[in-house]
DNA sequence: GGCCGGGGCATTTTT
DNA sequence: TGCCCCGGCC
């Protein structure tokens, strides 16, 4: 048992072993943060804390559930369940549902993901006769948002003067109106979206002090994780929890702060210290994870930004390679690149493909990497795509088990009223949102009895109506002495979703098949597994809104599958959080790309951009290659690009440049870090650092249909339709070898033979 | 209900 | 460029 702690180190030891009052752990990046989160829960509970008094919150269901195994590994699986474990949102709607009573929602609230959401606010819009243009769903549903994570209520919203002249300013005054009819929708449905779970909470806690009291004694001890990334609402829950036992532990790196666009606000961890008399700080400063290279030249670029709580982050790792910095000519020269370095990598020194990632900041570069790869015959995996909660036909038929658990769910209901066919229109369903909104009811109520609340419908649309009702209120009954599982085949049929595909038989359709089958298996897995979890329970817990609840907190990366296939990483830089890989590629260094256009003209958000590119280079283990190109395709138009700012904030002396950089000067002091040919002679693809300059862009005038030119990576072609004039003259080539390509005169380097 | 074409738009997204 | 959303049409 002692034998955890003797594996940390000096820094790492008195962080577990602090129990003294508030703490904050400052963890660089790679410094052993989970190691020491779960040391200090296992320790916890060795010095008889009881588990149950433990509320220990994360970000991701992944994280929590990594941080539960190693703990059941030290201190055994049934201690290791009775932990309050979990991200924000599960944890409070936990708590949310148990007291639910008091805030006048049902137990079996339904929870509204962001696209129930847009898709209530955009019928709000409608319904109030507002321009939908100006009051798009995403921009009021963010306006919404950000008030909810700044405990901003519609009340508080309408008498915030800051806030309602702000928003006469921008010339959208009804946002105020809309939160409130929107908030008042989400009560009808017995819906809360996701920043209720946390805004809910608070007002839990404020107005119900008997209630806030009982937690208060109830949990002892709180550990929580990514304390950077926290929003207000979230602070502000935890703050006052922990007020009695004063026991509370942050950890967190502020230099890692990524996600103020979601409302997270640094200032959490950098003013923790003052927040907390007696506070005491740790940091952990010895990175384990990355070459002596990565971790100096992280730091030095880290250093450029002021607001920062200081540290000196530190390998004792090899020294390594320089970082590598490669400039190609065009977008698409990147990619290749790219691609070409990892398999000269992999072949070189025996790295497997996934050794490898490649991040980048916007998702849509990942086209061209991905086509690169594909031409390479290079395996990878991409990340951010759709999830399988997102898909069509899995949305529909978890609305149906929505509609089961909470009829009232008016996002469910509208989705699948008319799903499959039943000729119940828009029209119809516009009749019976607004009578809902009018009589302050849900949409279901008007439903069961239209006549009732004076929706005119015609015979017809009554029947169907009906129909659809007889549907639904079967399935609750059936769903009363039937498992979950079964209760979702029979609604599946009973609506006759089954049919439709089965009788489709097309490729689509039977994919859409294994994915309801998947959703179903899912609901069994639940069971199997919470009938293990609650053995000396009754077993109330199993149930299809308990699926619910857990599957509507539940992301694509929680449930990660194959993940042992040998493969190259695609993703975005912040979806790389967390993560590490011997071998980073960050693509795409340009001004404008990254940082991102929008943030230029904030410090602030300049620093944010610092921090993610940090984050990026922190992934690294042994190497970072970075790369930027001369020209990109962006909405349309090829760009010229300058590279990132950032890349000056880089000592020079950790840089490896792979020859001279045609408009970029930063001349590495030592060229011996990386000792390889940057890129071996392939025949198509020559070094990335052409120099542009100096070669005359091919005249426009003298190049005509037919005629014969030589492109330096695609060889000889003929030239077989010529568009536009001047220096935006574009030629449409067929390459001898490398097939039909669109070339812009100004960036590609042709000759006339 | 589904198909087509025009217009507007184009970060990041742990929940 | 390419996607998504909407309106018009059959």
């Amino acid at each position: 048992m002692e034998e955890y702690l003797s594996q940390l180190n000096e820094a790492q030891r008195e962080a577990v072993l602090y129990t003294g009052g508030p703490e904050m752990i400052i963890a660089g990046a790679g410094s052993g943060k989970t190691r020491v989160l779960t040391c200090k829960i296992a320790y916890l509970m060795q010095i008889g804390v009881p588990p149950e008094s433990i509320m220990a919150l994360t970000f991701t269901n992944k994280a929590a559930r990594e941080m539960k195994e190693r703990i059941a590994a030290l201190a055994g699986q049934r201690e290791a369940r009775r932990l309050w474990m979990g991200t924000f949102h599960s944890i409070f709607s936990r708590i949310l549902r148990a007291e639910s009573d008091r805030l006048g929602y049902p137990a079996s609230f339904t929870i509204y993901d962001s696209d129930d959401s847009k898709s209530l606010l955009k019928s709000i819009v409608k319904d109030m006769s507002l321009d939908d243009k100006t009051y798009r769903p995403g921009m009021v549903h963010s306006r919404i948002s950000n008030a909810k994570n700044s405990l901003i209520t519609w009340k508080s919203y309408e008498q915030n003067k800051t806030l309602v002249e702000s928003d006469i300013k921008t010339r959208t005054p009804m946002i105020r109106d809309i939160y409130k009819v929107y908030q008042n929708r989400c009560y009808q449905a017995g819906a809360m979206d996701f920043d209720d779970l946390l805004l809910q909470t608070n007002i839990l806690f404020r107005d119900h002090p008997d209630v806030l009291d009982k937690y208060r004694r109830f949990f002892k001890y709180f550990l929580v994780d990514e304390y950077q990334d926290t929003n207000f609402a979230q602070h502000l829950i935890v703050s006052r929890l922990s007020e009695t036992h004063r026991q509370i532990c942050v950890v967190g790196d502020d230099a890692q702060s990524i996600y103020s666009f979601r409302g997270a606000n640094i200032d959490n961890i950098l003013n923790f210290k003052s927040q907390y008399a007696g506070c005491r700080t740790f940091k952990l400063e010895r990175n384990y994870r990355s070459t002596q290279t990565i971790v100096n030249a992280a730091n030095s670029l880290i250093n450029k930004n002021r607001e920062r709580i200081s540290k000196t982050i530190y390998s004792e790792r090899e020294k390594g390679s320089g970082i590598l910095l490669v400039s190609t000519y065009s977008d698409y020269e990147e990619a290749f690149i790219v691609a070409s370095k990892i398999s000269e990598m992999r072949m070189r020194n025996q790295y497997t493909y996934s050794d490898f990632a490649i991040l980048y900041r916007a998702n849509k570069q990942s086209r061209l990497l991905e086509e690169a790869l594909r031409k390479l015959n290079i395996p990878y995996r991409i990340y951010g795509g759709l999830s399988f909660y997102d898909r069509k036909e899995v949305k529909d038929a978890v609305a149906y088990l929505r509609l089961i658990v909470n009829p009232h769910d008016e996002e469910a209901l509208k989705r699948i009223i008319n799903y499959p066919a039943r000729g119940i229109g828009d029209t119809t369903v516009g009749k019976l949102t607004s009578a809902a909104t009018r009589h302050n009811l849900s949409v279901w109520t008007i439903l069961k009895d239209p006549h009732a609340y004076d929706v005119q419908l015609n015979a017809g649309a009554i029947r169907k109506i009906d129909g659809f009702r007889q549907t639904i209120e079967d399935s609750i009954e059936y769903s009363r002495d039937n498992q979950a599982d079964d209760t979702a085949l029979f609604v599946l049929k009973r609506a006759g979703i089954v049919d439709d595909f089965v009788n489709e038989h097309t490729i689509e359709a039977s994919s859409r098949i294994e994915n309801l089958e998947e959703l179903v298996k899912g609901i069994s897995e639940y069971i199997s597994i919470r009938r293990e979890e609650y053995a000396d329970e009754d077993g109330e817990h199993i149930t299809l809104a308990g699926f619910l609840a857990e599957a509507s907190l539940q992301t694509d990366q929680d449930r990660d599958k194959n993940t042992d296939a040998d493969r190259v990483t695609l993703m975005t830089v912040h979806a790389a959080k967390g993560l590490e890989f011997k071998n980073v590629f960050v693509t795409g260094m340009e001004e404008n790309l990254f940082p991102t256009l929008r943030s230029v003209d904030s410090p602030r958000a300049i620093e944010e951009e610092r921090r993610l590119f940090y984050v990026a280079i922190t992934r690294a283990e042994e190497n970072c290659v970075l790369t930027y190109a001369q020209s990109r395709f962006i909405n349309g138009q090829t760009e010229r690009c300058s590279p990132s700012r950032f890349l000056l904030d880089i000592d020079a002396r950790y840089l490896h440049t792979s020859g001279k950089l045609s408009d970029y000067d930063v001349r590495p002091k030592a060229s011996t870090y990386y000792q390889s040919q940057p890129f071996p002679s392939r025949p198509q693809t020559r070094s990335a650092t052409v120099e542009t300059s100096a070669v005359e862009p091919v005249d426009a005038a003298s190049l005509r249909i037919g005629v014969t030119v030589k492109h330096d990576r695609f060889g000889t072609g003929t030239v077989t339709d010529i568009e536009g004039e001047g220096a935006n003259t574009k030629a449409t080539v067929e390459f001898d070898n490398f097939g039909q390509k669109q070339l812009l005169l100004k960036y590609a380097r042709l000759t006339v033979l």
